[in-house]
DNA sequence: AATCCTATGTGTAAATTACATATATCTGGT
DNA sequence: ACCAGATATATGTAATTTACACATAGGATT
């Protein structure tokens, strides 16, 4: 059982049910809403209900990662006080991948339906027994 | 961009989208539907449409830790003809644990649910563009 | 001057997933 | 009789992903 399993053994597998390699979409998705700097988008995520917490690591180097493949580019705004922010925004080949994400995304949902539909109607039966 | 990327680098991360952990609820409801040996359920999660290609490893190693921690149990069935078969069945303890299953994975297509539709939106306003 | 919030990053352990391989039984064809 | 192929279970480990810990630095507040 997920998430909110508390048996602490180590080979607890009660983990997962959410989606693999979500940051990457839920980055392009903020940065659809407007350009925005790392910790912009940690604060975002962590708002985005039943979305997982965000990793501090992860972003930053996912970010770096994104920008090497095309799909954000970013520039370093030294205006505001405070430390620099190295301030991101979606491209035209980040707009590409956030919907090829969503074509993904779409067909993993339809896999959930029939999941939770089948789940439904054997839970149905099993109440009878 | 996941799955059908075809970018053959190593550091692509191009993978993603699926459902962590999937292959425990995905085994749960297919035993919930009746006693199956490893190899059932492995030609029955190919089948399962939408569903990622399952395991062999992976999937009778998560086998033997699910009858560990009581979600199936299994019986060796010699009767038949071919090489024998380790049949599993769910117990309540199984149904349990799909039940917290489900849930996630409600929660789970809610969120996703929320991305997919923030993504029509922000796609109608760039297109607009 | 100490502490907190903002901000960006690196290092690496732990967990998961993917890939390769080993073993054994039986069936059907040549 | 022998070989290929389907059935069936399992182990070993590489590759990848995720999680956790830590380092650094500017500026504001107390």
């Amino acid at each position: 059982m997920p998430a909110e399993c508390d048996c602490s053994q180590s080979e607890c597998r009660c983990r997962g049910g959410d989606v693999r390699g979500a940051i990457q979409p839920r980055i392009l998705l903020e940065l659809a809403r407007g350009p925005a700097c790392g910790y912009d988008l940690l604060e975002a995520l962590k708002r985005d209900p039943g979305g997982a917490e965000p990793d501090t690591g992860n972003l930053y180097r996912t970010l770096r990662w994104m920008e090497q493949s095309g799909c954000v580019k970013s520039d370093w705004e030294t205006s505001r006080s405070g430390p620099a922010r190295r301030v991101y925004e979606i491209t035209p080949t980040g707009w590409e991948h956030l919907d090829e994400w969503a074509e993904v995304l779409g067909r993993t949902r339809r896999w959930l339906d029939d999941f939770l539909e089948g789940y439904t109607s054997l839970r149905r039966i099993y109440e009878r027994i």
